[in-house]
DNA sequence: CCCCTACATTGACTTTTGTCAATGAGCATG
DNA sequence: CATGCTCATTGACAAAAGTCAATGTAGGGG
């Protein structure tokens, strides 16, 4: 199970980090000059042999975290302000939003990513972890080539970043027909995989804009006409590939039926669902999110957090529905 | 949530160790000096803001971890050979043991503590974690102050390093007449303490020796009369205070109906079990701990593995039953 | 209001760690 | 069997982190 090549970093690791050696400390005892246990310890920390990880807590004590809390009922919220290393906070959101995934992955945890800008981003900014029994299942359908940032991918980046294993969806995200979508769905390997989602533990994922430069149109997978159409029809927002309206529910359209996709009663019945805010402009996304019940911890932006309670605010109480 | 003195500890060890930026970096960017900078960080790793843990594969990657997984169907079994600081195993298995049970707590677990001496140690090597939602209960009750090692204690040191909440039995462990134990066992506030066990998610405990110098008698709680007494009735080893057998069931004797401290079937009924034995003198009680159906996950020394491997190779192939 | 104590902070120094070009070892190929 | 390749390892230097005595500061008591 742990190749001989292996063996040494780890020993390394555990004599510097568990126990406390020195570097040439640890070198003495494993017969290898100092040089080699630098380059060990960081081949260590970079493959998750050595985890390092600071608390995300500075994050949810912030006022407005607490205000969102209270106000939608959710189970954690965390609010990036001006902690970080530039006056932007969006850019940063990726890496909170990877920090504050690893802590709630659980050896032993089905894991439903669907796909976005963010989550890519997300995969990235993450650092290796070596979790025992954790799969990676895939939400949503995959597109071609052409763009960069395929649904697969994503899945499987963070897949080995958790030492992991993933699955993929082998079907496309649209169709061109609905009769093909439906039959599709029934094909008993994709049916696995949609059913499996129900039984995943805890899920990533993003909530979409639907403008002219927004994902899904960027990457083809809806077209300029189509999107004219669908917000005539009170389209809100972008849920794993699927176009919801301002009450949270799937849109009654063509594009939504050609689909292949987690329902939305299997992403609700998963128990913790992280969604993660990046951009300033998806406050009408988020509101309609937040209205189809998707999310129970959430990451954001002060601005976009101010922004969401401004909204709230104004709107009558809610009864804060967080779990299905 | 969140005291403002904690405030720039937690800042400092986001931009260095999640940002990966460098102390005078840090420094600058929070206005304090560099100086103060390594403080706070040295205090982050230290109150476990930080977390930085190393993994503990090499240990289960070892042969004979192996073969006892395969003989005895544990779910996980970890073998401290030559790897460590000293010659001696032994002295080290309290830190393997820490390691090892830091990487089984989750969020939200509900974790019982028996109590023992190298229980006590584990707790003295384990490094502060900063968990959300862990309740650490007692799984026995308690002694009076003579002995150093008391079982509340170590509870409450464990609870104090995970940051979780403590839960103490307010009954002592062994009782002078039967019937009190009766009563006590069945006052609401004991009772509830003694129900609650069966409900916990992870149980870290050891088994204990019978011998003059062995835990129980030398905290008081076994009379050296009363040990001669009970080792002809087959007493073979101790679980949470409680005697037992060679089969690993509670041994029919006074000294057990005396005492206030976890059923059996409520252990079983803990769906992760870790047993750490330290010392090579108990392959007899570990034995019996096997029969019993005690444990799930075992840490031990590859001494005491070997002995475990060749007296089981002896006998007949057991069924390997690991959960209740 | 002043003094004293206890603790936080800092600058300067020492120790430890990271890096990289140079070397060596293993291995497949002509 | 020599050759050229890749990759692991190392020694020496540069960079970063740890430490501690000295200084500053806030708070409590007389």
């Amino acid at each position: 199970m742990l190749r001989p090549a292996d063996q040494i970093v780890h020993k390394a690791a555990w004599l510097y980090y568990t126990h406390g050696l020195r570097q040439d400390e640890v070198a003495r005892r494993l017969n290898i000059s100092r040089a080699s246990v630098a380059l060990y310890l960081r081949r260590a920390r970079e493959t998750g042999i050595v985890n390092i990880s600071a608390s995300t807590q500075l994050f949810r004590s912030d006022r407005l975290a607490r205000q969102l809390e209270d106000r939608f009922g959710f189970e954690a919220v965390w609010v990036l302000g001006e902690e970080g290393l530039t006056d932007d906070p969006t850019a940063e959101i990726p890496t909170l939003a990877a920090s504050v995934f690893l802590e709630m992955v659980q050896n032993g945890d089905r894991v439903g990513v669907a796909w976005g800008r963010t989550v890519y981003a997300i995969a990235d900014a993450m650092s290796y972890a070596d979790r025992q029994g954790v799969t990676v299942v895939e939400m949503c359908g995959n597109l071609g080539s052409p763009y960069s940032y395929r649904p697969d991918q994503c899945t499987m980046e963070i897949a080995r970043r958790l030492n992991a294993s993933g699955l993929n969806f082998y079907a496309p995200l649209v169709l061109s027909t609905e009769d093909l979508a439906r039959q599709l769905r029934e094909e008993p390997v994709i049916r696995e995989q949609l059913d499996g989602i129900a039984g995943c533990d805890l899920a990533l994922f993003t909530v979409g804009t639907l403008d002219e430069d927004s994902h899904v149109i960027k990457c083809g997978a809806l077209g300029l006409d189509e999107l004219a159409e669908i917000k005539k029809l009170g389209a809100k927002g972008v849920i794993a590939g699927q176009i919801i309206g301002s009450d949270g529910a799937l849109l009654d359209c063509s594009y939504n039926r050609r689909m292949i996709s987690a329902d939305f009663e299997s992403i609700r019945a998963i128990p913790r669902r992280l969604m993660v805010v990046q951009e300033d402009e998806k406050l009408e996304p988020l509101l309609a999110a937040i209205e189809g019940r998707f999310l129970t911890h959430l990451v954001l932006t002060a601005r976009m957090a101010e922004s969401l309670l401004e909204h709230a605010g104004a709107g009558e109480a809610e009864p804060a529905p967080a779990s299905a």
